[in-house]
This record gives C-alpha cells, sequence and structure tokens, in this order.
DNA sequence: AGTGCGATTGACT
DNA sequence: GTCAATCGCACTA
C-alpha cells in the first residue's frame, strides 16, 4: 500500500468522490496504525447551496480551499467530528466527503475507539469514521498527500462496481446524484432502497 | 447578544 | 421505524 500522489487525483470533485472508492485511508498515531478502504463517498461541489464553502471561505471552512487533497474536519450537531477531502485548485471551496471505510488494518484499535466490537459498525457512518480512524479537529488543513500522519493509499484490492445515489442527511440540494458507494459492500451506510440503486 | 439549525448518532417504541 | 441530545457557527440586530 503507497501514499497517493496529488497529481493521481483527479482535479474534479465528482471524480474525486468516485475515484476514492475502493481507495485506502490511513492514520498513523502512538495509538498504532489505522487504515480501512473507503467505501462510500459525497461530493460537495463548487456552487452547491448544501457545500459549506457555499457562503464562501471563512475560519472554519478555510481548508476546503486548499488545493486537492488536503483534509477538511468539522464538528456537527454537538457530537460529530466528520473528515473530507477538499477537491479544487488552491481559492476553491468544495471537497468530498468520507461516509464509510471496510476497516483493514488496527482492527481492534477501532474496537476500542468505537466502543463496539461490531466490525460493520466501526466506521460506518461519517462520525464513526472519525472516531475509528483517531481523526479529530486538529487533523483540519492536514495534507492528506504528505509524508504526514493521515494519508490516502493505493487500493488494498480490486475495487467493485460504484453505485450512485442522492446523498445522505441534507435538505438542501437534495436530489442530486452525488453519494457514490462500492456495491453490495457490507461497510456501507444508507438504507437497502438507495444502496440498490445503480 | 440572541437565535436557529445542521454533511449524526444512539437509544428507544 | 421515531426522536432527543448537544454545541459551534453564521446570520440578524
Amino acid at each position: 500500500m503507497r501514499r497517493l500522489r496529488r497529481s493521481a487525483l483527479p482535479a474534479d470533485t465528482v471524480e474525486l468522490a468516485r475515484y476514492l472508492i475502493g481507495k485506502t485511508l490511513v492514520h498513523e498515531t502512538s495509538e498504532g496504525r489505522t487504515s480501512g478502504r473507503i467505501v462510500e463517498t459525497e461530493a460537495y461541489i463548487v456552487g452547491d447551496a448544501a457545500g459549506h464553502a457555499f457562503r464562501g471561505q471563512t475560519a472554519r471552512n478555510r481548508s476546503l480551499f486548499l488545493r486537492r487533497g488536503h483534509a477538511y474536519v468539522y464538528f456537527i450537531y454537538g457530537v460529530s467530528y466528520l473528515l473530507n477531502v477538499s477537491s479544487e485548485q488552491a481559492g476553491v471551496g468544495a471537497g468530498v466527503l468520507l461516509r464509510a471505510l471496510e476497516p483493514l488494518q488496527g482492527i481492534e484499535l477501532m474496537q476500542q475507539r468505537r466502543g463496539t466490537l461490531r466490525l460493520q459498525d466501526l466506521a460506518r457512518g461519517p462520525g464513526r469514521l472519525t472516531i475509528a480512524m483517531g481523526v479529530g479537529i486538529g487533523d483540519d488543513g492536514a495534507d492528506l498527500c504528505s509524508r504526514g500522519p493521515l494519508w490516502l493509499g493505493t487500493p488494498a484490492r480490486a475495487t467493485g462496481e460504484v453505485g450512485v445515489s442522492v446523498r445522505i442527511g441534507i435538505t438542501k440540494e437534495a436530489d442530486r446524484l452525488l453519494r457514490f458507494f462500492e456495491r453490495d459492500n457490507r461497510y456501507v451506510s444508507g438504507t437497502l432502497r438507495l444502496n440498490r440503486i445503480r
């Protein structure tokens, strides 16, 4: 498993969201290494009313405006941290939300962090994903394509068919088909109906 | 300074 | 299946 170069990342938000399915997310901390296959993403594109960059750059969302391949981490509902990958050129605000992982390495550590043994629940859902991976607000702005502790890696195995659906949990722009997932993967979140869609 | 609400989760019927 | 918890942020005044 090797680090993905920035030049390998598609320079378009939707293409990147699809591209990241099957790739790996790795985090190395003092507790150990955790990694997982990315099995579900959502694109938050330029001009998207549901995107955090829609009203321009602020202190909170500035990482979304970094060139592609940087982490944007934010706190939501007073409960969860969510991880995005910035997706456009510097100064343009857009990103890809990582919604679910299939655990690969450090499963015991993930179980400890999540307080459950169920593999299927370790990183199914964007808030659970960050807990399992030990990702927090301190990782906001991290470059995922440099030699840092948090990085994107090449696929651990072949990627299955990629499905498309509407995004989950939003009210604005709710009918856009900007959610991507590996079909028939049990670590994907969402309802059966959503995940049947091609 | 006050207010409304959100890219969720876990508990509960 | 439904629903409350919880708090930082952005917007209004």
